[in-house]
DNA sequence: ATTCCATATGGGAACGATTTCATATGATAG
DNA sequence: CTATCATATGAAATCGTTCCCATATGGAAT
């Protein structure tokens, strides 16, 4: 009815007709272009009026820009990734870019896959990639790549990358938790995550060395990412190794496993047999006993990846290419 | 060097040439139009041996149809709706649709930014909301959408949408709950949220209803979706009902708080307190004692909206326009 | 007085697809 | 024998921007 009405299909030629001036003095005035200030006022008023909203698509297929990032995740209900994907978003929707999400479903075959679709006629203007492993697929497939991407959870040298300090964070950890204990045990994960699997791993011989411990090879364990994995090698241990006074786990899911495991099978935590974790998700407050763990800054790492990422999409000087992220070693009453 | 060299910068008029068509006839061979065998086969080489892949944005803007969809979330590191994402993508991206995700951080105000931005010039083909609320705002932004859109959380009349049962799901659990007991007290959330927050409710007290107990007002108490807000209310129920012999919360994180409160005030769950909670997050079989909840099918109700966009954005017949989904109460330890 | 530069504007060619229209052929039906 | 139809193809218009050029004006520098 009224000249209001908000017009869905209007066009940069309208505008145009109706401001009375070329189209191109349009795309100049949203673009930051010499504009007269009598023309640029008549400009806004026709904008305001008809609530015209340029064409993503149109300025898209011009420019080559997509103002469009993917992230490639392993799996979404995870604690540790949707905390990074909290900072990733929180940053780049405020840079002014949306976010399309990749999920893999844990299959590192489909990285790679989603990272040859993104390269494929720039469908996005930068990639994250949240990494478990690299293998050389991935490495050939992020150097086809025609835009920039950071991969965020492991360190790596084949592109910029984000990731936590897991030799230290499990490094110090231990070095607590191996206080008045003479027989560790180790439940970490499958060695091809280099972060998680080999960094956490080495962390822990480290203070066990330095403790004057040796550890006996059925004292280490893998499991998965799982809780039920973190009970069953629990479970393996106290069979194998029954002197064990403290178990180190890699993650704090598997920590659960583990305290789920001992409390099923008479063992009191923290004085018979102590537990710690790495991740502190919010459940590592609840459990009985609270859990001793490591704070790793994840939606902190998510927002860092994401702002080295526009750094390098804008074209900025003076992006850092790696960035360790700090952590808190986190005593509670899983440990004595 | 090679000729196999992948060309990114190939466009369907090179391809027609090189394969001695048309660029008309490479759209029908890519679009499933009339082309002869001979000239299939002839395109077809030409397309592997340059890997050629359409423009997304040059065909976006032909057709006005962009294979996106725009998903709107409350908060993504929450475990409820990291699941329902974990469907959703599972579905539209099998439908060959990406997913753009657009967070919030419970800012209902910002959700009807972002159902604003996305109903401008058709950025998304079809729209997901994962809603707490609903005020008029919500309701006259969806109205003025022009693509479809599925609410996913709440009942609504507005559009279309998928919710959980969360009346007879709090009433059934309530049910179990109150055997045996005589003071149950509540913690809910603010009643905007009308499934969680007036349903769950209403559960609670039909049951209460159908025990023949009475709940007086200091009984029921108002929490946000945290642990720790689960902590405070339950501290506050201690001391202005101190005879209370079950709290039945509206979700998992409430009840991890009273049950971390009781445990500190020296309260034994759940013989002198019983608790339940409403979620059946992955926790809840964790904690101690673990939890008595209900199952709700948050991946799979993720995986039903994304079904019945996709059945609106094909123009498919008889997609339904709402779905209830089922639930299972899940007694666990923490009740008697 | 001439040159140069910042400001200001419009015309028209891209960007890379789809889609309509016109046209052609061979088979089949009447 | 002709009308109709399914199959097959290409020329050209179109989607809605940006951007290169050409052009113009007024002021500052030489």
């Amino acid at each position: 009815m009224v000249a209001e009405e908000v017009n869905v299909n209007m066009d940069i030629n309208q505008i145009a007709q109706m401001a009375g001036v070329s189209r191109a003095t349009v795309s100049r005035y949203l673009n930051d272009g010499y504009v007269s200030q009598e023309k640029r006022a008549a400009i806004r008023r026709v904008i305001e009026k008809t609530g015209y909203v340029p064409s993503r698509q149109a300025k898209s297929l011009r420019t080559g820009k997509t103002n469009v990032v993917g992230v490639i995740i392993p799996k979404i209900n995870s604690a540790s990734v949707s905390r990074m994907i909290a900072g990733i978003t929180m940053v780049l929707n405020e840079a002014g870019y949306q976010v399309i999400l990749a999920n893999t479903d844990n299959d590192a075959s489909r990285e790679v896959e989603f990272l040859r679709l993104f390269a494929e006629k720039s469908q996005v203007d930068g990639v994250i990639l949240i990494a478990t492993v690299i293998t050389p697929e991935h490495r050939e497939a992020i150097s086809a790549l025609p835009v920039p991407i950071v991969v965020l959870g492991q360190e790596t040298d084949c592109c910029a990358c984000v990731y936590q300090d897991d030799y230290n964070a499990m490094h110090d950890l231990a070095s607590i938790a191996l206080r008045d204990v003479h027989h560790p045990a180790y439940i970490g994960v499958f060695e091809d995550d280099v972060a998680v699997g080999q960094m956490r791993r080495k962390g822990f011989l480290a203070a066990c060395a330095e403790a004057g411990i040796e550890v006996p090879e059925r004292a280490m364990r893998i499991a998965d990412f799982t809780v039920d994995s973190g009970y069953e090698q629990a479970e393996a241990l106290l069979e194998n190794y029954p002197e064990l006074d403290v178990i180190v786990c890699a993650t704090d899911s598997i920590a659960y496993g583990a305290l789920t495991c001992l409390r099923e099978y008479g063992h009191v935590v923290p004085d018979e047999v102590a537990v710690t974790g790495m991740d502190d998700s919010e459940i590592s407050q609840i459990v009985t006993p609270t859990l001793t763990t490591v704070h790793l800054h994840y939606k902190t790492s998510g927002a860092e990846t994401a702002r080295m990422l526009v750094g390098f999409m804008t074209g900025e000087e003076s992006v850092p290419r790696k960035v360790k992220m700090s952590c808190e070693v986190v005593a509670r009453n899983s440990t004595r």
